[in-house]
DNA sequence: ATGTCGCCTACGAGGCGA
């Protein structure tokens, strides 16, 4: 089984160049993240042409997760328990489904935005109420694959950024948010990419040059559970998705299992 | 260069979010 996931950055926008590259990259599950749509808005008819079924979850122009699949989603839970909410809202940010028996979870960790903002609060919250969600999931069903799959908003390690002196003050890299990162690992949700792809950056921002300049960052992960990474046969950051017309700021994180 | 995108409202251009 190929899985995958993209902060697409708008699947309005971007439905054909995701699209193109499924079917390119003869994936059977994608994750994705800021569709920034609401459900009747998404561009339904070009993937289910490609193949792929769709769960969706999105409330506005904000946020926004999906599945597309080439094998049928069951199970699919919008949000976890005990989620936080920001200003009274549970937004767009979690959306669970099982694929042939495994468990997957497509996620947009909120930004943060400044160490100050109560966004940022409410940053390390989610977080911390996902990993206990998550450590949940897994005692309960400690033989069943799963994945937390998606844009974590963190750079785990100094060298996960282009230049440690341009964040100084900033969020994504800030000990509390490392620290919310190291607690999957406590729970045994284990970054499955990084060991066969040491290096390389996941998103470069639009702005100055950033992509041209190399300048990216690595905060797009596939953290699996024992029964996941022990099947996990390869893994792939795809670059080449940064480039061209009409980019998504991110790339696919892709993994091949053994299922 | 506050250097780019994408979505909204509402019809021009500004606001928000990343």
């Amino acid at each position: 089984m190929r899985i995958a996931t993209w902060n697409v950055n708008s699947i309005r926008t971007r439905v054909g160049r995701v699209t193109d590259w499924l079917v390119r990259a003869d994936v059977d599950v994608l994750a994705m993240q800021e569709i920034k749509c609401k459900p009747e808005q998404f561009p339904r008819v070009a993937f289910e042409a490609a193949g792929y079924q769709l769960e969706l979850h999105g409330l506005n122009q904000w946020n926004g997760v999906a599945f597309a699949s080439r094998i049928r989603a069951e199970d699919v839970e919008i949000g976890f328990a005990e989620m936080p909410e920001f200003k009274d809202v549970a937004e767009a940010r979690a959306l669970g489904a099982t694929f042939d028996g495994v468990r997957l979870w497509s996620l947009y960790v909120p930004n943060g935005r400044t160490l100050e903002d109560p966004h940022y609060a409410y940053k390390l919250e989610w977080l911390d109420r996902l990993a206990a969600a998550s450590a949940e999931w897994v005692s309960n069903e400690p033989e069943t694959p799963l994945a937390l799959m998606g844009d974590f908003n963190i750079a785990p390690l100094d060298t996960d950024v282009w230049d440690m002196a341009e964040f100084v003050g900033a969020t994504h890299v800030s000990p509390a948010e490392r620290q919310a990162f190291q607690a999957f690992e406590q729970i045994g949700l284990t970054d499955v990419v990084r060991p066969l792809v040491p290096t390389g950056y996941t998103y470069w921002d639009y702005q100055q040059l950033r992509f041209p300049r190399n300048e990216g960052m690595r905060i797009d992960f596939i953290l699996g559970s024992d029964a996941f990474s022990e099947n996990v046969k390869a893994a792939e950051i795809v670059r080449d998705e940064r480039k061209g017309e009409g980019p998504s700021d991110h790339v696919p994180v892709v993994v091949d299992l053994d299922w």
